[in-house]
DNA sequence: AAATTTTATGCACACGATTGCGGTGACGTT
DNA sequence: AACGTCACCGCAATCGTGTGCATAAAATTT
């Protein structure tokens, strides 16, 4: 049914030359005439020729593709990282190859599995919530695989990470929320065995602490789903149960600082005016909800960018593992919007 | 540097064997001795062998993956349907690659050109808004490519669809905006290139029509980005100059829905109550919205998992394109919520 | 005119896996 | 002893491309 491709060798037929000579013709080797060059190249077109990448893959044993290992593809932060990623790979002529893991191990490790069965040349990973043993990345990077892993990064040696700056982030965050006079501030945690759930904690606890305001270990709640319905919750118990009640949450992410803020609401609490409350993400919605929810923005776009331009360049051995930096830390901007910034009254 | 895969002849050298005796033992194939499988097998255990899935693709002249050609990631609707493709292809072993035109026809193409080059088994496409010519995709349909067109669909011969019913959707949300006694319907469409805009359109004059409310031309606005900015301007400058102003909009998309909503809310209208909005996609912020916004949800994560399905059977012809029924249209929902309820009161 | 260099091209093999066909030995049958 | 049968396995070609080496023809030098 499908048409057959034609090949060098039909170009060669053709033109009753050996196909290595159309080979060379077609990439400008020295030592072709520009006549048959010429000649090679008009058949080509006429034949519709199209390069064979898989034979070249195959002679090569370089595929031009890299592999995308994320936890799920519908979610606002991964979807710009992706963008990153496909842009700049687009533009260096590679192709990318996406699964996610549904922050499943098992999948995880099926899907390197399968990659590397297609030969591709480079891993971009961030890993599942389930991962906590990383022997699977580590035996890739022993055997040579160039893997720069974003946003959740491993600690094992060798690995190349491309992060943001959530310590930051999480300090500015909660400056901020200390500076418009907020004092009994929760923060709803991630899960304690992601990095950046860590890190987002340490800012905040460092922040209060510079600013004299003591950590109450009852203020800290780890959500571990990160759903708009686990913190709302949460949120309406904590208001519930604790006197004097918070008087802001700092959200490890958007939804829950969502959840938090509907729970607030509900419970007859205006936000900013009673409780004050700062997301982490800056996912799209944040600028159309009401009163606009400040947030702490990530340039997933960016990272996705970096962490390809430096695979990129270590499968093309631009830059040596050895004397490379293991990892890129981006900016976090904290945008202040409506949900955190007291009316001006009293 | 990269270790070397170990492969079929790594296994027979070891086992003083031949290579096609490995290749047979391997996939259990008659004619071999059970003594001999057991050897292969575990040596293939010992030297950790991974079949070269390029290899593979080369002598069968199929690469067991798919080329997924969308305008933009980032974008709600497009990931979910992105899920849907992955999950459906990872379980019946395919693997995904993926591509964003960003809207431009160049990159469509060029796109194509690389996927043939890679030998992609089959195409799911989802087209630019530049693209008002589709010979290249009927090329491909003619050389027996197997192409699942979804969402946006082109009107050429063979080519198979998987859309939402977008005419029931938009006739839906207009007929309920109608039961609410909202009767100055203002529909903010989309580009009137995209058959998807034309069929809300139909179908939202074709519910005025069937409840005999005049189709005013001047309440048909298009909103050729989509963007909320754009719907905001658009809403303010339409509750400015319209005497009497519209009570009701039925928006293209979400992001519109949201920027007439401000609009509204700045021009001191309330929400539903003076004026009542529908939204179109059922975008993950619609729910957390205040008033929550009503949408026509479209089932997003089933148009891609159908789309591969069909397109997988295509590819493994367990359904000839012959006798098979162009499209497949999946039901719309209209939620409701907020936005468009008229509180009890008068 | 002979020797040497240059130019243009072909041959053959490699990449890794699959597969039709043919070969080899063991065994049983007449 | 001769032949047929069967289980088991290897040879070699194939997929499409790239490349080191050889080679023939042409151009240049001596």
């Amino acid at each position: 049914m499908k048409l057959e491709q034609s090949t060098i060798k039909d170009i060669a037929r053709e033109l009753n030359v050996s196909s290595s000579t159309v080979s060379r013709a077609l990439k400008d080797y020295p030592g072709i005439s520009d006549d048959t060059k010429k000649k090679v190249k008009e058949m080509a077109e006429k034949l519709n020729y199209r390069p064979n990448a898989i034979a070249l893959s195959l002679r090569k044993s370089r595929s031009f593709t890299i592999g995308v290992i994320i936890p799920e593809v519908v979610h606002f932060f991964f979807s710009t990282v992706i963008s990153g990623i496909e842009e700049v790979a687009f533009a260096r002529g590679y192709n990318v190859i996406l699964t996610q893991t549904n922050e499943k191990l098992a999948r995880e490790k099926s899907s390197i599995d399968t990659m590397l069965s297609n030969q591709i040349d480079g891993f971009l990973v961030s890993y599942s919530k389930e991962t906590t043993d990383f022997t699977h990345f580590s035996r890739l990077l022993d055997q040579g695989y160039p893997i720069v892993f974003f946003d959740r990064v491993p600690e094992i040696p060798g690995a190349i990470h491309v992060i943001v700056d959530d310590y930051s982030g999480a300090y500015d965050a909660t400056k901020h929320l200390i500076n418009q006079g907020y004092s009994r501030i929760v923060h709803l945690a991630g899960p304690s065995n992601l990095k950046i759930s860590q890190e987002r904690n340490r800012g905040y606890q460092d922040a209060l602490r510079d600013f004299r305001i003591p950590f109450l270990p009852e203020l800290l709640v780890e959500c571990t789903q990160g759903s708009d319905e686990e913190a709302k919750k949460i949120t309406a118990q904590l208001l519930n149960s604790l006197s004097p009640r918070p008087d802001a949450f700092f959200a490890n992410n958007d939804l829950a600082a969502v959840g938090a803020m509907m729970a607030c609401k509900a419970a007859g609490y205006a936000v900013p005016n009673d409780i004050g409350i700062v997301g982490f993400s800056n996912w799209q919605f944040c600028s159309i909800l009401d009163p606009s929810l400040s947030s702490v923005s990530q340039p997933g776009f960016q990272i996705g960018a970096t962490a390809t331009e430096i695979l990129l360049d270590l499968i093309e051995k631009k830059i040596e593992l050895e004397n490379f930096k293991p990892s890129v830390v981006l900016d976090t901007e904290l945008l202040v919007r409506q949900s955190s910034v007291r009316l001006e009254k009293d």
